[in-house]
DNA sequence: CGTTGTCGGTACGGTGTCGTACCTAATGTT
DNA sequence: AACATTAGGTACGACACCGTACCGACAACG
């Protein structure tokens, strides 16, 4: 057992969506497809035109940078708790960001022309995405401090717990060399530090299948980055107005 | 001489504010302080109320995280290009970040409850607004890459560059252990980079002062990450609609 | 004028991570 | 069944940066 699933995810339902009433929420779903995705599709491309928005249901997305010499950074993260995307909500039609699906599960897409339009009816839609910036803007800024003076073991479980958060079961396909470039580190380097996590107990893995077991003693491991992101995220996306 | 001046700076106005219509300017204006403020004042806490929004005329202000055991970690920097205090645009009374004046300066200054006010007419400043959350975005998003990746010294003559940029003048007052904070290294390494800057003869600086001397190369010592964040940011601060 | 505090220069051992490389084991292919 | 491909484990020297410490030089102030 995984223990408590974190308040980030309920199953199957877009967070962000369900904040809205029901006829606007209604309306949103009505533009909207819901279609299955798969790991390490690209959303959309850094500098290239931004065609859709996305309110996953389940899984998860990455917003990445690469370096010149071809490196990865992953900058956030978003599951049912977001949308993928927001360069268009601040009126950009395209960013250096990239957006990548990286587990699996459904999502809600909308094009871009119709969210703009959504928005521009100025209902609740903008100002639920606006708190959300916030959140946001709030994991993007941890990272900054945390890529930059925590150890990999530590920063290996905060995105563990994160996908774990997002992806909506215990277990979901994973390979390290993958998660090295989120984590812009060598793939050595996260077989070590996934090593120590596994003998430990916290977490079991196998070609490419990787399963959360101790999510409890996970978040010890890890930084408080994790904690503190995430609190900031649930003040962020409670009901209240 | 320090070679042309980037696009960022005019002297001595707001760009944001810049960019609205002018009886829309006016008004915001007229709702404001003009206040001169000196390095190192704090503009709000991590976790504390803010209590204003400032427009920067001239001089840098930066957002910071903490660590638990004290350290801090620069996220990104403002000057009059952009806004202080974006958490009370996106509908947060207060955020981890904690916001700090850098380069002495003059500023306009609005308290959160007027600024709100004015952002509920739905007027241009909105839409500015919304366009500089997207360069600031992009921004901590690249030093969320740069931090992790990037050399010391690269990193160092990318935040002279930043911070030049929104001085408004070649010479400005800072210290080497406050240049360490920002960019979250030892003090002692900041000796080192600046030490061969020095030599190579891009900058020059004594007891706290610090001044630019030849941009150009100061700019080839950089890393990308000056350009990027650049580029983007006048691509967005664009009068065209 | 001398004292005190601040700022910058330098050194030294320690260490986390890197680049690279090579190997084994599991899986997929024909 | 033989083979190719891919995921994961391990090792080793290199190096950037760390923590800490000490010292000299300049500045402010009584």
């Amino acid at each position: 057992m995984a223990g408590a699933r974190s308040l980030v995810h309920r199953r199957g339902e877009s967070r962000v969506l369900a904040l809205l009433p029901k006829a606007e929420r209604q309306r949103v779903r009505e533009r909207c497809d819901q279609i299955p995705i798969e790991a390490r599709q690209v959303l959309f491309k850094s500098n290239g035109p931004i065609q859709h928005v996305y309110f996953p249901l389940s899984g998860m997305a990455s917003m990445v940078l690469n370096t010149p010499n071809g490196m990865t950074v992953e900058v956030g993260t978003v599951g049912n708790e977001g949308m993928v995307g927001m360069p268009v909500y601040f009126g950009a039609k395209s960013s250096p960001t990239e957006g990548i699906w990286q587990v699996s599960g459904e999502t809600l897409r909308m094009t871009a022309k119709d969210f703009t339009q959504e928005i521009e009816r100025d209902g609740e839609l903008r100002f639920v995405l606006q708190r959300f910036s916030q959140a946001l803007l709030n994991q993007i800024s941890q990272s900054v401090l945390c890529n930059h003076l925590h150890p990999i073991e530590q920063r290996l479980s905060r995105w563990l717990l994160m996908t774990h958060d997002r992806a909506g079961t215990d277990e979901f396909g994973l390979t390290q060399q993958f998660v090295a470039q989120m984590l812009a580190v060598r793939r050595a380097s996260v077989t070590v530090a996934a090593g120590i996590l596994q003998k430990a107990g916290f977490i079991r893995y196998r070609r490419g299948t990787l399963t959360v077991l101790d999510r409890r003693r996970l978040e010890a491991s890890s930084c408080e980055c994790y904690d503190v992101v995430r609190r900031e995220l649930e003040r962020l996306l409670q009901p209240s107005r």
